[in-house]
DNA sequence: TTCGATGCAAATAGTTTGCATTCTA
DNA sequence: TAGAATGCAAACTATTTGCATCGAA
């Protein structure tokens, strides 16, 4: 949404030992002024605009050095493509598998979860990597045979 | 592993309004029998040692029908295909995304998360349709940095 | 005897990869 | 100027679909 420090995200690129190119600035641009998780697809249509040169797979190649990097993450939501996001966004991501509504849950929520999964089992859960999918309070209502995906 | 009722499940299946054929009752003897959380292609491969003329196809197509009866469950595990088990079974898988180890969690573990989620945002959240990612015991130890996936 | 289910092949979606070329450090 | 990053096309994986045929109810 609002003008972002690329520059920074650039600097952990070149401290982390990769290069900066224009094509990664183009695309780190356009993953903060689109400012939501997207998809691989929607983050190169945005890029492409500007810089019609830049093919897909260099956005999923960006996309996968950046996270191996942990500077971006990305959520799965079944069937559909990957959302990516900035990785400094600590929500959760609950995502409604029938309308498709995304809404920003704060990780405390699921803490204690996490906490108890650990105790028990000695598994560190990393609630970040996957969408959690359910029911948003509209979609629930009236709602009570054919769940799909 | 052991004997199970598959009639059950074929009853279950006429009784929907869905049509019992020698392909669904073999598939569903393999899902008995391989008693896991399996793959599509992992369940093909074993109904085509008995029946070689069942295609994929349909064990996708028998699986989709399944799940829409709310037989059989899936869970995602990101990059790699689905799994797919009866519906059934109520507990969480927890995956390690690093070395694949599969913990069955007890439902309840989850229970407050779940919810706190419908209180605040009023919320389904629906935790059987997503396989739980994180590290296992084993993995989390001396693997700080190059996440998966 | 009527639709639902199937086999087959082909299409599709999303992502990855090989290779020659380009450009950053 | 070495090796990382890129563009392009082609491969790939998981899954879906169109269509003619078959078979359960």
């Amino acid at each position: 949404m609002v003008e972002q420090p690329v520059e920074r995200l650039l600097a952990a690129l070149r401290a982390g030992g990769a290069r900066v190119t224009s094509a990664r600035r183009a695309i780190l641009e356009s993953l903060l002024t689109l400012g939501a998780p997207v998809t691989a697809e929607r983050l190169a249509a945005h890029v492409h605009r500007r810089r019609p040169d830049v093919h897909q797979a260099t956005v999923y190649r960006t996309l996968e050095r950046l996270s191996n990097m942990g500077l971006v993450a990305h959520v799965h939501l079944g069937h559909g493509p990957a959302l990516y996001h900035l990785a400094a966004d600590r929500s959760r991501r609950l995502v409604c598998e029938r309308c498709g509504e995304v809404i920003d849950a704060p990780e405390s929520l699921f803490s204690e979860a996490v906490h108890r999964v650990d105790e028990r089992f000695g598994f560190e859960l990393r609630l970040d990597h996957f969408a959690l999918l359910g029911r948003c309070r509209r979609c629930r209502i009236g709602t009570e045979a054919g769940a799909p995906s």
